[in-house]
DNA sequence: AACGTGTGCAACCGCGGACGC
DNA sequence: AGCGTCCGCGGTTGCACACGT
């Protein structure tokens, strides 16, 4: 039978959005909000289909999207997230203020995934490529610990992310009339898209915040591979370095031509606040951390314990110094020393034993945990 | 200077879920 | 329950710019 096509396509203009039609659907959406996509482009008079509309909007003229280079913060929780989610990009950008997920969809395709597969991990599985780390049976059983919770965090991430969604609707349905948008200097002319970024860092941030019931998420319904989980602690391996085995002129050219550690430290903690809904989030953790503990693996109570830890140092100071929680220093001068523990020099070194495994389980969930709980606590309408 | 190749990003396409009738 | 419509998501494409030869 087919599928009706979204709008009539003929006379209808595709490829690149001109200013002026940048114009047309900015004072439409800002005078009356965009209802239906699909009767939008007729009322604002312009030659589009409301799919394009709706992609032009959410991707780029939204008030409330950051432009620019990603902060190595927002890179790891990407990673993370990526390790713990997949492809799900609607999800990631949910827990990451003011980026679209087709910009972070895009970072990770011509940015992350490439320097993950330079790393030796494989992009997908989220493994490295030599893998021979699964094999023994305390492995298997931090697996299957593992499994179940980040089942958890998937379905509450995915549940989250809905509601934010329908937050977001909300709010822009209701503060739409009222906010004032402005137009880039030259909106769309495409060899100007890096010009604009300076024009756009300026956007507002119209939080939101997701109020997540239990009860919306007591089914978890992920797929997430155990694999995914288990070699997820080799992500957080090379997001944890990833900067040391930058090179200096990477290094520069992302941070401002400093590789001062202190102005890194200093960029990473004004970069990204977390938002109040990935907090919120994390406040039913509790009754997740105790169904692990419940199964009793040594990996879930230590976790627990490391994630009481984690959070009072913050994610930040863990990534830049924590040797407490078992993390490693980050330092762009590092020269590549990506010492877990003080043990072994290399990814080759963490296939010696379970313990590294352990280990790096551990880190891993302890960066997930900490990411959640980098708000505080104490706002949440969950207690 | 001209050309080829690589990179980054905006935009498009098609699918599937949600919803209303 | 079945069908049609709408919207959002993820994958992919195409273009412009950067860089190397």
């Amino acid at each position: 039978m087919g599928r009706s096509p979204c709008c009539d396509k003929v006379g209808l203009k595709k490829g690149p959005w001109t200013p002026e039609e940048d114009q047309k659907l900015l004072a439409y959406i800002e005078e009356h909000g965009h209802g239906s996509w699909r009767a939008l482009p007729a009322k604002a008079g312009l030659q589009r289909c409301g799919k394009s509309c709706r992609l032009r909007w959410t991707n780029y003229l939204r008030p409330d999207i950051k432009r620019g280079k990603f902060s190595m913060q927002e890179e790891q929780t990407i990673i993370q997230l990526h390790a713990l989610l997949g492809n799900r990009w609607s999800a990631i950008a949910t827990h990451l203020p003011k980026r679209t997920d087709n910009e972070i969809k895009n970072y990770w395709n011509t940015h992350l995934k490439k320097r993950l597969d330079k790393m030796g991990i494989d992009p997908v599985t989220h493994k490295p490529k030599n893998d021979a780390l699964l094999s023994t049976e305390s492995h298997s059983k931090s697996a299957a610990n593992l499994s179940h919770m980040a089942q958890w965090e998937s379905a509450r991430l995915e549940a989250e992310a809905r509601l934010v969604r329908e937050s977001k609707l909300r709010t822009s349905h209701s503060s739409s009339s009222s906010s004032t948008i402005t137009l880039p200097q030259n909106p769309t002319m495409p060899s100007s898209s890096r010009s604009l970024d300076h024009a756009w860092n300026n956007g507002r941030n119209s939080a939101v915040v997701a109020t997540t019931r239990v009860s919306d998420l007591e089914s978890p319904t992920s797929t997430l591979s155990e694999s995914n989980v288990i070699m997820a602690a080799s992500v957080v391996e090379f997001s944890n370095v990833v900067g040391a085995v930058k090179d200096e002129q990477e290094w520069k050219g992302s941070y401002g031509g400093s590789t001062n550690l202190g102005e890194y430290k200093d960029e990473m903690e004004n970069s990204m606040p977390f938002t109040s809904s990935l907090h919120e989030l994390t406040m039913t953790m509790p009754t997740t951390w105790g169904s692990a503990e419940s199964r009793r693996t040594s990996a879930s109570s230590s976790s627990a314990h490391a994630h009481v830890h984690v959070v009072q140092e913050g994610f930040t100071s863990l990534l830049m110094n924590n040797n407490s929680g078992g993390g490693r220093t980050l330092s762009p001068e590092g020269g590549g020393d990506s010492n877990i523990n003080g043990d072994g020099d290399s990814d080759d070194d963490d296939h010696g034993g379970g313990c590294d495994l352990y280990e790096n389980n551990k880190h891993y969930w302890n960066n997930i945990i900490n990411l959640m709980n980098y708000t505080s606590p104490s706002d949440s309408p969950m207690f």
